[in-house]
DNA sequence: CTTATATTTGCCAATATTTGACAAGTCAAT
DNA sequence: ATTGACTTGTCAAATATTGGCAAATATAAG
């Protein structure tokens, strides 16, 4: 499981029987670059998601929430601390929340 | 609460009576990017945490969670799929350890 | 085996981001 | 007004990431 994101994305893009080189050129990129992204060797651009996701008739969110868990991922890979770090960011996470409210 | 790490760092510090121009050559860097490491405006090097928790007597364990969540908060912040992704990220996270077990 | 199409990989220059270093600034105590 | 601690701003240098191209691989068809 390398990255959530480009897999998902792979399995769109085949559902909908399109080739890279169909896609690619409506993110303005070419096929090598669209290849790496969806094997996770590539980030695609946080502002592209919705682009992507409306080439693929699949939901933003869906989409976001993988791309932004691989980031998370990325960061914690390997690390012996990385279950007390998700914990105490989430912590803040719903603490900034909370205040906003 | 602007960087978990960062106001460990100057608490932890001050517990010593250590003045940043103190602490910042045994970090091989100048007082300002000290100061700007503990108000959470740049990042300490992760390689260079154990350095700083040996400097304070602080746990080396404790500082890296606290420099990891940060990295993660920053990722999610202000994403309406905040936790939604954290959740995904921490499937994946214990997927793969169960997996190296 | 040759061709055609889709995808992948490697490389490197271009771009973007982060860092290091210094100077000047604020603030508090004297 | 001077000193000491810390902060802020700037900018070039160091790093990291990306874009674009060419070559490599894979698969299928003839």
């Amino acid at each position: 499981m390398k990255s959530q994101f480009g897999e998902r994305v792979r399995t769109l893009r085949e559902k909908q029987n399109l080739y890279l080189r169909q896609v690619a050129p409506l993110l303005e990129m070419d096929t090598a670059q669209l290849s790496k992204i969806e094997k996770g060797l590539r980030q695609l651009k946080r502002e592209q998601i919705p682009i992507i996701a409306e080439i693929l008739k699949a939901s933003s969110d869906e989409l976001m929430t993988l791309w932004l868990a691989d980031q998370i991922y990325d960061v914690v890979k390997d690390e012996k601390m990385a279950n007390e770090a998700m914990q105490v960011a989430e912590q803040k996470l719903n603490f900034i929340k909370r205040k906003k409210k």
